[in-house]
DNA sequence: CACGGGTGCGCG
DNA sequence: AAAGCGCGCACCCGTG
C-alpha cells in the first residue's frame, strides 16, 4: 500500500491511498491541515501493513516529521527515483525517459535557489508550493509504468527502494547527529596550536612561518600562496615543479621540515579548526548536511561540514554518550568484491573468501605481496596505465580474466561515448557536447594531429570514468542495501522507541557506518551490522558466492576503531 | 566586491 | 611511490 503526499495549499496536504496497482483512482483521498500531518503519519505507521509513503523529497517531508517524533519505515523519494529512471539504460524508450526536461528534473535547483543556506533550511523547508511541482501521484504512476516497462524491473525496484531508504537515512543522520565532543576537539587544537587566538594565525603557525621565511630568505613570503611559495623555493635552489607535500617530502633541505609541518597544521586549522567547531558542532552533536545520491555514481555527497572528509586526526573527538557505545563498521575491500560479483569471477570471489581479499590474491599466485595485490586491483578499477600498477595488470588479467574483462569493456564503451550501467540499473551520464565536438573534429577530413591527440586524451579520460563508474556505482548500491537492512534490524532491536532512544545510525562514509547504541544493545547492533552486509550481498548478487566481510568494533571513540 | 578557476589536501 | 576514479572545502588570484 502507498500513501502519496501532495502539497495542496500553503497549509494543506493531500493524502491519497493507492494499492500496488497504481492506475485505479485512490481508494482514499483526504485533505489534511499541515498541523495534522504528523499525527496522521504516526497513526498509519502503527497499523499493519505499514504504508510506503510517496513524496517529492524526503528532506522536505521527513525532517519535520522526525522533529515531531514520528519515524516512517519506507518511502519513495520521487525526486531521487526520477533521476535514476531518466538516465537508466533499463528504462530507455519509456515515456518517462523520453519526456522533455520537466520540473522533476530541476526540482533540486529550484529548492537550492529558494533556500541557498541549506544548513538552516533543512528544518524550515516547506513542501513545494502548489503549481510549482506537478502532482506527486501522477509522477509516481509514470515512474511505476517506466519500471514495469523496463528491461529489468526487479533490479530497478530494488535500486529505487534502496535509494529511497538512503534518503530517509540521510535525514535521520542529520536529525540524530554524530556524537561529538567539542571539548576533546578543542583540547586537540589547543595542544597543537596553543590557545585560540582572538584573530589571525596561532602563535605556533606564526613561528613556523618565520622559520620558513628565514630558511628561504623570503621575508614577505605567504606560504599559503602556491605561486609565491614555488618562486621562493626555486630562488633558494630547491628545484620542484609544484608545492605539493609529496613532492617536497623527497627534498633534503632544512626548510622542508617546518614547511611540511606548517602545511599539515594550517590545513587542519582551515578545515577543522575552531571556526568549523563553532559552525558545525552544537550540543554534543556534529550535524553535517548529507546529500544522498549527490554524486553521479550514486554515492552520497555532503554540503557543508565536510562530513565525508573528517580527518583521522580528529576522530578521537567522536565519542559515545555515557552508557552508550559506538559500533564502528567498515566493509573490507568492498570495491574488488563488488567487481568479483559483477563479473561473476569465481577465482576472485574465492580469493576474497574469509577475510582479506588481497592476501587471497597473493595466495592465488597472481602476485607476490599484499601491497602489489592492492595496487594492481586499484589500477584495474581506476585505469592505471603506468607505474607499478600498470605493469601488474597483465598478471592480474591472467588470474582473473572475467573481472579484468568487465572493467576493460566498461572503459572501451566510455571511449566510444556510450553509457554504462551499474548492477541495479544506475547509468552513467553521456559525455557532454564539448567531448563529442572534440571527437567529431578528430574524425573530420581536415583534422590536425593536435585534434586527434586531444580527442584521444578525452576519450581515454572518459573511459577511465566509465570503467570506475560500474564498480563505484554498484558499490554504492551495496552500501545503500547494507544501510537499509541495518536500519530495519536496528529498529527491530527496540520496537516503538524514538530514533535517538534506541540503536541508530549516526555516520556513513561510502563503505563505513557508525551506530550509536545503548551499551546493552551494542553486541546485538554489531551482529546486525554483519548480518545486514551478508543480506546486501545476496540482494545484489543472489546466490553468487562472493563474501562481504565487515569489521564491527564496539568502542567509546571513533579513534579506537582500526 | 563577487565570482569562478586553479591548487592543494582531506576522505573513500 | 606519487598515477589512475569519485568527491568537498579553503584559500589564492585573475577577471569583470
Amino acid at each position: 500500500m502507498h500513501i502519496v503526499l501532495d502539497a495542496s495549499g500553503p497549509d494543506a496536504v493531500q493524502a491519497s491511498t493507492i494499492g500496488d496497482d497504481v492506475s485505479p483512482p485512490p481508494a482514499d483521498r483526504r485533505v489534511l491541515a499541515r498541523s495534522e500531518l504528523a499525527a496522521f503519519v504516526r497513526a498509519r505507521e502503527a497499523e499493519e501493513p505499514r504504508p510506503r509513503w510517496v513524496w517529492s523529497d524526503s528532506r522536505v517531508w521527513y525532517a519535520p516529521l522526525l522533529a515531531a517524533g514520528v519515524r516512517v519505515e519506507r518511502c519513495v523519494d520521487l525526486r531521487l527515483c526520477h533521476a535514476i529512471l531518466r538516465a537508466s539504460s533499463f528504462t530507455a524508450g519509456t515515456a518517462l525517459a523520453a519526456a522533455p526536461v520537466g520540473p522533476w528534473d530541476t526540482a533540486v535547483t529550484i529548492e537550492q535557489e529558494a533556500h541557498p543556506d541549506a544548513h538552516t533550511a533543512l528544518f524550515e523547508l516547506d513542501a513545494p508550493a502548489p503549481g510549482a511541482t506537478p502532482s506527486a501521484l501522477d509522477e509516481f504512476r509514470q515512474q511505476q509504468e517506466a519500471v514495469a516497462a523496463s528491461s529489468d524491473p526487479g533490479r530497478l525496484r530494488l535500486l529505487l527502494a534502496a535509494e529511497s531508504a538512503g534518503a530517509l537515512i540521510g535525514v535521520e543522520l542529520r536529525h540524530a547527529g554524530l556524537p561529538y565532543s567539542a571539548e576533546r576537539h578543542d583540547d586537540l587544537l589547543t595542544e597543537l596550536f596553543g590557545a585560540r587566538p582572538a584573530y589571525g594565525r596561532p602563535a605556533v603557525l606564526e613561528a613556523l612561518v618565520a622559520e620558513i621565511r628565514a630558511g628561504l630568505e623570503a621575508p614577505d613570503l605567504n606560504p599559503d600562496s602556491p605561486p609565491d611559495l614555488l618562486r621562493a623555493l626555486q630562488r633558494a635552489g630547491i628545484m620542484v615543479t609544484s608545492t605539493r607535500s609529496w613532492e617536497l617530502r623527497r627534498i633534503e633541505h632544512p626548510v622542508i621540515a617546518p614547511l611540511l609541518r606548517y602545511k599539515k597544521l594550517s590545513r587542519l586549522l582551515a578545515a577543522n579548526g575552531w571556526a568549523w567547531l563553532d559552525s558545525w558542532v552544537r550540543d554534543g552533536r556534529f550535524r553535517p548536511d548529507y546529500v544522498p545520491g549527490g554524486v553521479v555514481t550514486g554515492r552520497w555527497a555532503t554540503r557543508g561540514g565536510g562530513a565525508l572528509q573528517l580527518p583521522k586526526q580528529v576522530r578521537g573527538a567522536v565519542v559515545a554518550d555515557p552508557g552508550w557505545k559506538l559500533v564502528v563498521a567498515d566493509a573490507a575491500q568492498l570495491e574488488p568484491r563488488i567487481l568479483a560479483g559483477l563479473s561473476g569471477d569465481q577465482a576472485m570471489a574465492s580469493a576474497g573468501r574469509g577475510k582479506d581479499l588481497y592476501e587471497g590474491i597473493v595466495a592465488s599466485g597472481a602476485v607476490e605481496e599484499r601491497a602489489q595485490a592492492k595496487v594492481a586491483m586499484l589500477g584495474a578499477m581506476y585505469g592505471a596505465t603506468s607505474g607499478e600498477s600498470g605493469r601488474l595488470m597483465p598478471r592480474l588479467a591472467r588470474s582473473f580474466p572475467r573481472a579484468v574483462r568487465l572493467v576493460e569493456e566498461a572503459a572501451r564503451a566510455g571511449e566510444r561515448g556510450e553509457i554504462v550501467t551499474s548492477r541495479l540499473g544506475r547509468s552513467s551520464p553521456p559525455p557532454g557536447g564539448s567531448w563529442r565536438a572534440a571527437q567529431g573534429a578528430a574524425s573530420a577530413s581536415d583534422s590536425t594531429a593536435a585534434d586527434e591527440r586531444r580527442a584521444r586524451t578525452l576519450a581515454r579520460d572518459w573511459g577511465r570514468f566509465t570503467r570506475n563508474f560500474v564498480v563505484q556505482a554498484s558499490a554504492a548500491e551495496w552500501a545503500l542495501c547494507w544501510m537499509a537492512e541495518l536500519r530495519n534490524r536496528l529498529a527491530a532491536l527496540a520496537p516503538g522507541a524514538e530514533l535517538t532512544d534506541a540503536p541508530h545510525l549516526v555516520y556513513f562514509l561510502h563503505d563505513e557506518v557508525i551506530v550509536h547504541t545503548p551499551e546493552a544493545l551494542a553486541a546485538a547492533s554489531a551482529e546486525a551490522v554483519v548480518a545486514a552486509a551478508q543480506q546486501a550481498g545476496r540482494l545484489l548478487f543472489g546466490g553468487f558466492p562472493v563474501d562481504f566481510p565487515v569489521t564491527a568494533a564496539v568502542v567509546d571513540s571513533y579513534a579506537e576503531a582500526k
